[in-house]
DNA sequence: GCATAAGTACGATGAATGTCAAACTTCGAC
DNA sequence: GTCGAAGTTTGACATTCATCGTACTTATGC
């Protein structure tokens, strides 16, 4: 299991991949789950109606847009939300998506 | 031609309808020269590299969602952007993503 | 009426992409 | 070391969807 996976920094956000990402059901739940949640939440600890191969899928598409932080605690792997650089990336955006209902 | 085409209402809105529109660049590229013009655009005067038919294809998926107004004057269609309607069902997104780079 | 302009409708096609199962890897616990 | 838990990797598969060309419709202008 490869240590900590790339994330790209935030110069390199690009807005398309990131609506690509933010545009799937599952992954969008996962970013509210993340938004809702006082702490980081590990894969297996989300409430998705999907298998793990699905689920580690759209873990990877969502820390490739920059959405999440990941790193791993064990054999677990925790997830953040990056808040602040999307923020800093798209203001306003996350927070409009997030509160939508 | 049909007269005017269905529209939908503010409270039929429906977030994954838009984010399924706003994914598309060429879509996305409508709503960003709708958002700097001061006036309507009617269909062909938009700058897109796709086809008329693969336009018409697009301009409807963005009136479905409720982004766009179409009307008919003579044999041209307008389009204008609903950002109010916008606003009220998703207030910040559109702002979010017209002002994103 | 006729020609032209502006879109629309209809298939057809090709490329993405969400999904899963199965096999594999890693780490922690015993 | 062995086992189980947690994810990952790798194909394979199905569906969706952007795209186009062609034929059609509607309206304007002469």
């Amino acid at each position: 299991m490869g240590r900590t996976p790339p994330h790209p920094e935030v110069s390199q956000f690009d807005l398309q991949q990131v609506l690509e990402a933010l545009v799937d059901p599952v992954r969008r739940s996962i970013v509210t789950q993340l938004d809702a949640a006082a702490e980081d939440i590990k894969c297996g600890d989300f409430d998705i109606p999907v298998s793990k191969s699905t689920a580690t899928h759209h873990f990877n598409v969502l820390r490739e847009a920059g959405l999440i932080r990941q790193y791993y605690v064990g054999t677990s792997r925790m997830n953040t939300l990056r808040r602040a650089d999307m923020e800093e990336a798209f203001p306003g955006l996350l927070d409009a998506l997030t509160r939508a209902r």
